[in-house]
DNA sequence: CCGGTTCAGGCATACGTATGCTCACATTGA
DNA sequence: TCAATGTGAGCATACGTATGCCTGAACCGG
């Protein structure tokens, strides 16, 4: 491994002068500057992260903390997130909360990352908690929790979930059933009230037998929508709490030869890139995540790097997307 | 931050005892282990990766290098491959080859990442060479480079392809289209030179008019299909170089109105979870992706840690999955 | 009773980089 | 000409952990 004492040697200068060249101090002058960045070149050196890391006092990685790896929703936050941290110099390691290694805040501060965004925050998790006492510094991604504030990057589901609702009013559905995420999230129940109240708007309700919860997987919309088809009188449209559970209603239906949405409307929320596929075109409630797990990058990096003093919030909001899984009621 | 150094203040021993200690070194009583894990327990100590790092040398970050993050397939390759590291006390950190921070060859050196797993490896590609060069451990996974021999984990297509071909050949298809993957990769020329073999064998040929190449992605299937479906004889078959592919297929098949497989038959490769849904039922070849993964995961760390001299090879078998895409040929 | 062995732990140092402080030299102004 | 200022770079050290080597004490056998 070629360190900057090599360099050094080679350049015929001190190693703090190598690091001081490399990072373009103002004290050195051109000529060193251009001496020590040829020796540098000329063998290969690239600084050690590492050293670097233990001098400053902190890494250059940022920790992705979730508990599903496995969820169709996480790919299409990993992809722009990992771009934007790599745009910003830092790298994106992988962190699940089932973690065989105890606890995670043990393992953030033991692993050396400068930083992490939560995921999968349950409402009533102590991980912030853990975290804010060993001052590391964290983001809300999605999904906040009550116990401590930190920054945030969320969705306001009310615009959508509105346009949504009144789509379903014209429709001429009044059977209404729901697969929500679980409670003890700040989506699922965000997602829930928008819903409630906004059907309310529309004078609709929701009878609590057609409403279900589970997690936010294809697991819980799949096994949801076989108990409220087997109902005798089944919901004519189930509004889910994401586009993974719709993808498991509408596979439910389509095994249960239910025709969707001729028998069945499905709607979703997340607006994922396969929802708009021809063999899916769910009907859903749409924001940007590739832009807010982008922010959720650029807010965490401006934390670690201690700009920014206050907690800030960024809420995007959400607009409903027509497809063909929504469609008139049957009579 | 608490640091083995307050450990050992408060347990009146040595900083080095203190290491020792909690990595249970035999040289210690048991008594004064005792005393120090009670220390470390009250202060809630925990090691600091970034220290342990630049002592020993190597880190405990396993890097994956892929070049499409956005790609279906690689979230049934990063989460058991993130589960087994997490096992065996790694991390796993993401590296795209698109690395808009220089070479990636620098940046795993630069970032003491201790070894990488390599799945978007193009047969010419230099990265192979280029960590060869900076004694960076690696591994091939699913695809592999002809530059340099290392570990690799990958796939024999041939016994699934070889079932696959006689299911299409005893359903009477002909006219036989194939979208295959990149011929500059393994996994490409590999899953091609099976197909094209085997097909032989049942006297069937594939006419070079109606074989195309690209990306192993849903663009790749979805432009592919509406060009092969455009001919004056179109086939009555797509071989698709993988799964994603093979979903770019289906849906333009539905875009254009193209019943499945009643005018047209798709069959993939990987069985993706995806490909097993009741929307999709797409007939492919499978293999073992999952203990793959964890099969990569297991030898880059072994690797790393300087057990096991001999480059190993693993090649995991495949078979063919019928479901609903591949149907009897239309007259 | 003494030399040799074993045990338990401390001391010194290494890993690679960053940075506060110091110092030598050149330049400037009076 | 000399003091004051500024410039450029080196010295010393810190970051947190791991480990080779050494030391002191206890123990053993002859």
């Amino acid at each position: 491994m070629v360190t900057s004492h090599d360099v050094a040697k080679l350049a015929g200068v001190s190693q703090p002068t190598v690091s001081r060249a490399l990072r373009d101090d103002s004290r050195l002058s051109a000529a060193t500057k251009q001496r020590v960045r040829e020796a540098a070149a000329a063998l290969g050196y690239s600084p050690n992260a590492i050293g670097r890391a233990l001098s400053v006092g902190r890494s250059t990685s940022i920790g992705l903390v979730l508990t599903d790896l496995n969820n169709q929703f996480y790919p299409y936050v990993i992809a722009p997130m990992h771009a934007e941290l790599e745009k910003l110099g830092y790298q994106l390691v992988l962190i699940t909360e089932s973690s065989e290694s105890g606890p995670v805040a043990d393992h953030v501060a033991a692993n050396g990352l400068c930083g992490v965004i939560l995921a999968t925050t349950t409402v009533d998790s102590v991980l912030p908690v853990r975290l804010s006492d060993r001052a590391v510094p964290f983001v809300y991604f999605n999904r906040v929790a009550q116990s401590v504030a930190a920054d945030a990057v969320t969705v306001d589901p009310v615009p959508g979930v509105r346009e949504m609702v009144r789509a379903l009013a014209e429709q001429g559905h009044e059977r209404i059933g729901a697969i929500f995420g679980p409670r003890n999230t700040s989506t699922g129940e965000e997602r829930e009230t928008a819903v409630r109240d906004l059907l309310q708007e529309q004078d609709l309700t929701l009878v609590s037998r057609n409403v279900l919860h589970g997690p936010f997987d294809f697991q819980t919309g799949h096994a949801g929508a076989r108990e409220l088809l087997d109902r005798p009188k089944p919901p004519t449209v189930i509004v889910c709490g994401n586009d993974v559970v719709a993808l498991g209603v509408l596979n439910a239906a389509a095994e249960l030869g239910t025709r969707v949405p001729d028998e069945l409307s499905v709607v979703g929320f997340d607006d994922l890139p396969s929802s708009a596929w021809a063999l899916i075109q769910l009907s859903t409630v749409a924001y940007d995540l590739d832009e807010m797990s982008r922010a959720a990058a650029r807010l965490i990096v401006e934390r670690v790097e201690g700009r920014g003093k206050e907690h800030r919030k960024a809420v995007f909001p959400t607009h409903y997307v027509p497809r063909a899984t929504l469609g008139p009621a049957p009579r």
